[in-house]
DNA sequence: GTTAGTTTATACCAATCGGTCAATACCCTC
DNA sequence: GAGGGTATTGACCGATTGGTATAAACTAAC
């Protein structure tokens, strides 16, 4: 019997995650990615098959290691309030280390969606449906506790956490500095929030 | 002497506009411009100067055309609070006739801005910035009229609508149907709306 | 009708695009 | 250590990229 691989397929999808992140799709040309990853030519061909599959692969481990991760933790939160507010402040955080601008992978990706094919307009509008879906419960489970106003539609009020999140995102790619971004968050904080009883 | 140019720079400009929309800058490549424009290579690069500069150009009118020209006319509205809803109804019915995913090009050229150079962030940082104090300068008319909450922070509102505006448009590309883009705009009215006494 | 300038069409450019392939280097099993 | 099979490598592919150059066809003022 031969040998296996050698080289590791998750983490050379990471260094391919870091660069589509950066440029998107069609902006990053085979060597961009051969020279991010740190593989050769052939060896990236004969692991992923093509560049398609290659963005469909990162795409997908992205979307696993951040948002699935993050809502799956923020889910057990017992509040939806403050599982609500930990996110948009982790959001905050994250811009504020993002150097760079890259924003969010799937976010950026969902406006190149005309670009790619069915298959990833599928997994994007699934992901931010999962995303819109646990705004909705957070909210259900706030109003219960009585952190979050019950006046709010739930659904209605998700869709608007859902934009805001993802207008968010695309600010931080160069239109908005941290101030900016941070009064997105304060502005959704206060939509959740009860008036305040004078 | 001799003749004049006779091929309208303008008209041109707009037939780049829509390819460049579509398409975005990386994905277009200048076949797609000439097609589009129904011009020819030589001519192209005789009025224009480069790719690069078309689309500077491009975007320029695109902004001028639809944004500033829309602007203009809301802000003469004198309730703020209908301007912001007109606004948003016509969001609405842009997208419904948007068949083909375009969004808006700004947003689009928003996300894209890594990828520009410094003249281009400046153009959608000033655009943007206006778009922002448009919603400012509405809600505070509004809040003089009545017609929209007093307790509502208007330099956050305004962040916070623009950010609307912004997420709306990148579902508008290929995740939210029509209804749930609807949905935002329900949601942004609902923001500005005062509570029901009852 | 000459003339200056514009547009068109086409051929061309180096560079890069995404992708392939045969040779080599390699490691595991026997 | 020999054999079998995989990974890596760099050369190579045709097509296309953004951009230039050319010469012919055209148009309008003189």
């Amino acid at each position: 019997m031969p040998w296996e691989k050698n080289f590791d397929l998750d983490e050379a999808t990471d260094k391919a995650i870091s660069v589509f992140w950066k440029k998107g799709y069609e902006a990053t040309s085979m060597s961009d990615l051969i020279d991010g990853m740190g593989i050769n030519k052939g060896s990236l061909y004969n692991a992923f098959g093509s560049k398609k599959a290659l963005f469909d692969r990162a795409l997908l481990r992205y979307d696993q290691k951040n948002r699935l991760r993050a809502l799956a933790q923020l889910s057990q939160m017992p509040d939806g309030r403050e599982a609500i507010v930990t996110l948009f402040d982790g959001l905050v955080a994250e811009t504020q280390e993002d150097t760079e601008n890259r924003g969010c992978m799937l976010v950026n990706t969902a406006l190149e969606l005309p670009l790619h094919g069915e298959d990833i307009r599928e997994m994007v509008t699934s992901a931010l449906g999962e995303f819109e879906e646990f705004f909705r419960q957070s909210i259900i489970k706030g109003q219960s506790l009585g952190t979050i106003p019950k006046a709010l539609d739930p659904s209605l009020t998700a869709k608007s956490l859902l934009t805001s999140v993802i207008g968010m995102r695309v600010l931080a790619r160069g239109t908005f500095d941290v101030d900016g971004i941070r009064a997105i968050r304060d502005a959704a904080v206060v939509m959740i929030t009860n008036p305040e009883v004078s």
